[in-house]
DNA sequence: ATACTAAACGGACTATGGTCCGCTTTCTAT
DNA sequence: ATAGAAAGCGGACCATAGTCCGTTTAGTAT
């Protein structure tokens, strides 16, 4: 709600608590892949139209779902304690958040995966975006020559879509992952 | 051509020669991504039926067209010369595979993207499938603990998606990326 | 040459994300 | 209260990947 916008109209705002109740039940019900934008105006008794107006497409619709957790998870590593939060060193840092996001993809990664199939690049997807600066960051104070294309390296090494698939379709543990993660790291950042 | 397959019948001979001159023509004219499955059924004077029952999807298409100059490549790095063929250490052949892999990508990106968008999971794409071994051979070789784990990784962070919206669209130049896949690979595998 | 069979064909049909635009509702200024 | 404007609405419509199935055709056995 960006401070300057006009009042937003109370049938908008009856619509769009609508169609994000029946959202969540078609997502808890049927999972977030089979949510088709049809189901979901029907379900609303709302016109197709209207779906589109409020959430622009269905990437947005799932990024919208996402927001809570996504917030949590960014406060997490931008404000809460190390070594996720600020305190640590970034070598440490950065393998926290890796485990993190791990998690945090298990967690929600139908609903990123959604996100991100629909959009033209992944990187629309602002929970990504903002990933992707935080290890920039963390890659440069770590002495990296090209934080930003380091960055994206790891951005994508962390792809929803490879952590749901090598969890669920390649029988590779979590463990397995957090631990070439922890691996991937340890080697490319020279020990403090 | 696997040797038991029944003969081929010549309609089907003839109407694959059609459609693959015929996507060919349109992915010179329009670009890979412009090509519908329609369109291609057009112009190749076939039905639409025909078509998916040739490749199965858009992106069994897209394979095919890509493989020879897959097959190339992928030549070069298990038969042909060292750095990128055997003979030079894991390390070395990583690095020259990695930036061999980029250019290749810049050159059948579209094809890539195309062929990746469409699967399930975009490691239905051989060609990828095959990158990844070769990857977890050479890991290996270089003593990461989780190798296959780590190829995933790797993998991830040459996807041609990723590849091609670095330099077309975030403006990132092909020297940045395989410059910065130097440092990773040089950080990450030691020193013989 | 004929009949038979399995493969191949083609295009109508379905599913789904997304667009368009004429109609309706809400808000605001008077 | 009223009128006008701007925002919102809804569902018909479009594009496109992929499926289905009745019909045709190439090879084969006789």
């Amino acid at each position: 709600m960006p401070l300057g916008a006009p009042h937003e109209r109370s049938d908008a705002a009856r619509n769009r608590e609508r169609l994000l109740s029946a959202a969540r039940d078609l997502v808890a019900e049927f999972g977030a892949e089979a949510l088709t934008m049809d189901a979901l105006a029907c379900k609303a008794h709302v016109g197709k139209g209207t779906v589109f107006r409020r959430f622009g497409s269905r990437a947005g619709l799932m990024m919208t779902l996402l927001s809570d957790s996504e917030s949590e998870f960014q406060h997490g590593f931008m404000f809460g304690p190390p070594p996720l939060g600020p305190g640590a060193a970034a070598r440490e840092r950065l393998i926290a958040f890796g485990e993190g996001r791990i998690y945090f993809v298990l967690e929600n990664g139908e609903l990123l995966k959604a996100a991100g199939a629909a959009t033209r690049n992944r990187f629309d997807v602002p929970a990504t975006k903002l990933s992707h600066r935080h290890m920039e960051i963390l890659l440069r104070e770590a002495g990296i020559a090209d934080p930003r294309v380091m960055a994206m390296s790891l951005t994508y090494a962390l792809d929803p879509e490879r952590i749901v698939d090598d969890v669920r379709v390649r029988g590779i543990s979590p463990t397995r992952l957090t631990d070439s993660w922890r691996e991937l790291i340890t080697r490319l950042l020279p020990a403090a």
